[in-house]
DNA sequence: CCCCCCCC
C-alpha cells in the first residue's frame, strides 16, 4: 500500500476503508540508547513502514521496561498506541515523535528479517500528518543493542585540545543530521574515490567522493567542481581530519552503502583540517555478515563480509554489454559458518588480487546478487581488504588452518548446477512445447521441476536378459526358459526391470514421458526386483508403491527428440536423472522466474 | 549536482 507517513491521502483512504479507528503499525528498524548522562536511559527508535523510515523517534521513559525483554530489537512490529512530538530538549531545532505508549505485535524471531528497502524521512514530514495512525516495521539496519558494532551507545566524544576549531563542539559523526548547522566531526578518510566527471542533462561536472569513519558512525561525503580543486589532493585516504560547515541531505537508499541516513556535500563554507591526532579513530567500520546468512538476505543487499580466500580464479577479460573491457576474477571465501560464497572482483581489484596462500580477505560494501543462488560482487565504492588486522580476521586464520580447511563446506553460489554436473537447462513443461524442442537434429536436454500425476503401473515390469550388459526382454518358453535374442542364448532365470510410462505435471502444463530402470527407481522408491517380487506376492502392497509415489514432487533432468512411427511423428521424452529439490533452490528460481515475467510487462 | 558497479 501506498506509504502512510508521507501521503495524507492514502491515510485517509485506509481509515475509510476500515471505517473504524486503527492503531498505527511499525517495523522498529533500529534502538539506541542515547547519552543522557544522569536521568533515566533514554532509547532512540527508527521505525520503518516499508517504504519510509523515521530516526527520529523517543520512547517515552515510561516505556523503557519494553527495552527489558529484548523484545523490542530490529524487525519486530510494533502498535504505536500514543504519540506525540516535540523540539529536542538540547535546543537544537529537531522535531521528534516521541512515543508514549505502544505494544509490541510481533517479535523479530516471528517476522524473520527486514521487510523492504525504506527511505528516511524527516519528522517534520511526519507531523505534517499528525500521525494519528500510520503503518510502520521495525526492519534490522544493525544486530540488537548490545551484540552490534557502531551503533551501541558510546560515551560522548571530547574535543581534542588540538582542536584548531573552538567555536563549535566535536560531535559523533552518527549524529550528524540536516537540522543542525554548526558542528564538527573528527574522523578518518576510508575509500577515497578518484575524480570522475558527469554529463547529462541536468548539466555536467565533476566530483569526487570519500567516506569517513570515527567511533560512533560513517558517512559518504562527495565533493563537486571548485571543492575538487579545493579539496582532493588535501583529502587523503587513511587520515584524520576535522570536518564542518559541510551540507547534510538524506542518502539515497538505491545507492547508499554506508549505515547512515545522510550524506554530506562539501559547499563553498566547509572546512576540512588535517588533524594530528588520530587516537580512538577507528580505520573502518564494518558490519560482517555470516555467510551462510547471506542466503536470507535480500537481493541487491551492500553487505560486509569476511572469510578465507579458499580459492581464486585466474584474472580474465570479459566484454561488458557496452562492448568494454574489463578484467574479473571470481573468489570463493568461507567462514566459520562452513559456508562459502563466489565474490566478484573487478578491474583493478581484480588484476592485483593475489590468493596465494589463501589470505583472509574482508570486503566492506558488496552487493549481494541472486546469480547462481547467492553470490556477491564488489562495487566501485567496496573496500577490499587482504589479512586485515582486525580481530575477526585473526580468529577466521587460526579456525580455518585448525579445521576450516579440512571441513566440509557448501557453497551459496552454485556453479554448475545440482547433481551430476551437467548444465542445467531450466523450462517448464509449456516451454518445451512452444520451443518446439527435441525437433531439431540432435535431442534437446532440460529440466524441469514437476510433479508425478500419473504412473502406468501396468506394464512398467518386464523380464530380462540376465546377463550383466544385455536388458534385452526376454520370450518365456513356458518351460522354465527365457530366451534373450540379443545374446542367442535361453536362461533358467530373467532379471526385472522397469520401465516406467509417466505423466510429469508442472503449474502449466503436462507431459508424459518414459523413466527407465534407474530413474524409475527413484521416483518408486524401491527396486525393479523388489517391485517385481511384490507384484507377484502382494497386489495390494504393489499398488501402494504406486499411491505413495504420486504427487511427490522432484527435479526432472530429461532428453526430448522427435520420433516417427508410421508416418506419425511425436515428441518423446525420456527422464536421464530424477533429483530431490532444494527448496531453498528452487523458490529462488520461482521468484527469479516471476521478476523475469513481471519485467516483460 | 553523482549513483558507473560490468561476466557467467
Amino acid at each position: 500500500s501506498a506509504c502512510l507517513m508521507c501521503k495524507g491521502s492514502s491515510f485517509l483512504s485506509l481509515g475509510a476503508v476500515t471505517e473504524k479507528p486503527l492503531s498505527p503499525l511499525s517495523f522498529l528498524c533500529n534502538i539506541r540508547q542515547m547519552n543522557t548522562g544522569s536521568g533515566p536511559p533514554r532509547f532512540r527508535l527508527m521505525m520503518s513502514d516499508g517504504l519510509h523510515s523515521m530516526t527520529s523517534m523517543i520512547l517515552a521513559t515510561q516505556l523503557n521496561n519494553l527495552t527489558d525483554d529484548n523484545l523490542l530489537t530490529p524487525n519486530c512490529v510494533c502498535m504505536l498506541k500514543k504519540t506525540t512530538s516535540n523540539n529536542l530538549a538540547d535546543g537544537r531545532h529537531v522535531r521528534v515523535v516521541i512515543v508514549i505508549d505502544m505494544d509490541i505485535i510481533k517479535s523479530a524471531e516471528e517476522i524473520g528479517g527486514r521487510i523492504g528497502n525504506p527511505t528516511p524521512i524527516n519528522a517534520d514530514s511526519m507531523i505534517l500528518l499528525k500521525y494519528s495512525l500510520f503503518l510502520c516495521v521495525l526492519a534490522a539496519l544493525t544486530p540488537p543493542k548490545g551484540c552490534g558494532r557502531g551503533f551501541t551507545g558510546k560515551s560522548p566524544m571530547k574535543a581534542s585540545n588540538t582542536s584548531p576549531v573552538s567555536t563549535t563542539k566535536v560531535i559523533p559523526v552518527a549524529s550528524l543530521n540536516p537540522y543542525q548547522s554548526k558542528w564538527t566531526v573528527r574522523a578518518r578518510v576510508t575509500n577515497k574515490s578518484s575524480i570522475r566527471t558527469w554529463s547529462n542533462s541536468r548539466g555536467e561536472g565533476k566530483l569526487f567522493s570519500f567516506e569517513i569513519v570515527d567511533e560512533s558512525g560513517e558517512i559518504k561525503i562527495t565533493a563537486f567542481n571548485k571543492e575538487v580543486d579545493k579539496f582532493f589532493s588535501l583529502v587523503e585516504q587513511g587520515k584524520v581530519y576535522y570536518i564542518s560547515k559541510a551540507s547534510l541531505k538524506v542518502a539515497n537508499k538505491q545507492y547508499t552503502t554506508l549505515k547512515n541516513d545522510y550524506e554530506m556535500t562539501l559547499n563553498a563554507q566547509s572546512s576540512v583540517v588535517p588533524c594530528d591526532d588520530s587516537q580512538g579513530v577507528p580505520e573502518m567500520l564494518c558490519d560482517f555478515v555470516p555467510i551462510a546468512e547471506l542466503e536470507n538476505r535480500d537481493k541487491d543487499a551492500i553487505i560486509d563480509v569476511i572469510g578465507v580466500c579458499k580459492s581464486a580464479e585466474d584474472v580474465s577479460r570479459i566484454t561488458t554489454k557496452t562492448s568494454r573491457e574489463v578484467s574479473k576474477r571470481a573468489l570463493n571465501l568461507i567462514d566459520t559458518t562452513g559456508k562459502v560464497v563466489t565474490v566478484t572482483l573487478w578491474g583493478e581489484e581484480a588484476e592485483k588480487f593475489d590468493g596465494s596462500g589463501q589470505p583472509v580477505v574482508a570486503i566492506k560494501g558488496a552487493r549481494l546478487s541472486d546469480f547462481g543462488g547467492r553470490s556477491l560482487s564488489a562495487l566501485f565504492s567496496s573496500t577490499i581488504m587482504v589479512n586485515p588486522d582486525i580481530p575477526e580476521a585473526f580468529q577466521l586464520r587460526a579456525w580455518y588452518d585448525r579445521e576450516g580447511h579440512s571441513q566440509d563446506s557448501q557453497s551459496l553460489t552454485e556453479t554448475r548446477s545440482v547433481g551430476s554436473g551437467a548444465k542445467m537447462n531450466w523450462k517448464t513443461l509449456s516451454d518445451v512445447k512452444n520451443e518446439h524442442m527435441g525437433h531439431g537434429e540432435k535431442a534437446d536436454y532440460f529440466s524441469c521441476v514437476a510433479s508425478l500425476l500419473y504412473t502406468r503401473k501396468e506394464n512398467c515390469l518386464y523380464q530380462a536378459c540376465p546377463s550383466a550388459d544385455c536388458n534385452k526382454k526376454v520370450i518365456d518358453q513356458q518351460n522354465g526358459l527365457y530366451r534373450c535374442e540379443k545374446c542367442s542364448r535361453e536362461f533358467p532365470n530373467f532379471k526385472y526391470r522397469l520401465l516406467l510410462s509417466a505423466n510429469l505435471a508442472d503449474f502449466g502444463d503436462n507431459q508424459w514421458v518414459t523413466c527407465f530402470q534407474e530413474t524409475a527407481e527413484v521416483l518408486l522408491g524401491h527396486s525393479a526386483e523388489t517391485l517385481g517380487q511384490l507384484r507377484d506376492t502382494d497386489e495390494a502392497a504393489f499398488d501402494e508403491v504406486f499411491q505413495k509415489a504420486n504427487f511427490t514432487t522432484h527435479i526432472f533432468k530429461n532428453k526430448v527428440k522427435l520420433e516417427t512411427y508410421n508416418d506419425e511423428s511425436r515428441v518423446k521424452v525420456t527422464v536421464m536423472e530424477v533429483l530431490p529439490i532444494d527448496h531453498r533452490e528452487y523458490s529462488r528460481r520461482l521468484i527469479s522466474n516471476i521478476r523475469k515475467l513481471a519485467s516483460r510487462t
